[in-house]
DNA sequence: GGGGTAAAGTGGGAAAAAGTGGATAACTAG
DNA sequence: CTAGTTATCCACTTTTTCCCACTTTACCCC
C-alpha cells in the first residue's frame, strides 16, 4: 500500500521518454528496475500504475462478470490503453505515441503522485486544474474531515 | 494533536529555503529531524503540516472511492502540490519552486501557526488578508462563534 | 546596564546526485 | 531488405544536498 506524494514539473524529450524524479522513484521500492503500466486517465491525462498496484486493480476488476454488458464495457473503459513499461538505466520511461496525444502533451508535463498511482498531465492542463475549485468541495470536506463535530446537517 | 501558535517574520533565502524559528520547532518536537509535508492552500498560500497531521489527514481521504468523479476532483484539489519535506541541520525546509511561485512569495514571508497546520504567506499579501479582516470580523466571529449556543439574543 | 556566552539565523561553496541529450545498436513489421 | 521504432549506453550539464563558517540576536550573570 503506496501513499505517494509530490508534484514534479518534468519534461519529455523528442523520443517520449520522462526521466522520473529521483524522490518519487524512491518512494516506490528500492530495487533496481521499475515496472508500470501506464493508461488513460478519466480527464485528459494518464494514469501510471507501479507494477503490483495494477496487477491488484486488475484482480479486482477480474472479479467482474463480464457477461453483463455494463461490466464489459466499464472493464474496457478501465484498460483502454494499458500499455506496460519499464523504465530504462537512467529511469526514464517512454511513453507510447498515442497517448501522448491523448493527454495532449507537448514537452512541459506534471506528475502529479498521490495515494497509490501518478497522473500525468500535459503542464497547461493541469494548471487548469489546480486553479479550480470542485464543486461542493467545503461541505465534501467536512464529510471527510469534520467528522460530524461541526453540527451543522449535511445530507 | 497540536495546538500551535504564533504568527513568525521570517525570510526564504535565495535557494528557497526557510528556517523554521526555534520556538516553532520546540511546539512541534523535540527529535532531531523534522518531517512535513507542504501543500498549496486554498487562498494564495501554503500549508505545512507536520508529518504525523498530514497522514492522518490523507488517511481520511484514502477512504473515499476515486471512481466517482466529485471525490477524485476534491482529493486532487486537496493534494495539489503537496510535498514531503525534511528540514536540514539548521532546521531549514526547502520549499518547491512551484509552490513558491503559487504564493506570490519573494523574500518575506510570514508564518502563521493555528491548530495542527502552518501557514506560509507572502508578507505583502498576508497584510492584505489581515488588513481587511476589521471590516466584517465581528459580524463574522458572531456567526461563527455565536452559533446558537447562547441565544439568538446578541444583535 | 553591559559584557560575555550561547543560541538562532544566514549565506555560500563544493561534492554528489539528478537530469538531459544524443549516438549507436538491436529489433520489428511491412 | 529497409524504414521506423525501441533499447542501451555514454557524456555532459544542471540541480540538489550537505556541510561549514560567519553574523546577529537573545539571555544570563555580574
Amino acid at each position: 500500500m503506496y501513499q505517494l506524494t509530490g508534484e514534479y514539473e518534468c519534461k519529455i524529450d523528442a523520443k517520449g521518454r520522462i526521466k522520473l524524479p529521483a524522490s518519487l522513484i524512491r518512494q516506490i521500492s528500492t530495487e533496481g528496475a521499475y515496472d508500470f503500466t501506464v493508461n488513460r486517465g478519466f480527464e485528459n491525462h494518464l494514469m501510471l500504475y507501479p507494477r503490483d498496484v495494477w496487477e491488484r486493480k486488475t484482480k479486482e476488476l477480474s472479479q467482474l462478470n463480464i457477461y453483463i454488458k455494463k461490466n464489459r464495457e466499464a472493464v474496457r473503459y478501465f484498460y483502454r490503453g494499458a500499455t506496460k513499461i519499464t523504465s530504462d538505466a537512467s529511469e526514464r520511461i517512454l511513453i507510447p505515441k498515442s497517448l501522448i496525444e491523448y493527454a495532449g502533451i507537448k514537452k512541459e508535463i506534471v506528475l502529479f503522485a498521490y495515494q497509490e498511482q501518478v497522473e500525468i498531465w500535459s503542464r497547461k492542463a493541469y494548471e487548469e486544474v489546480i486553479v479550480q475549485e470542485p464543486d461542493n468541495f467545503s461541505s465534501l470536506a467536512e464529510e471527510v474531515f469534520g467528522g460530524g463535530t461541526h453540527g451543522t446537517d449535511h445530507e
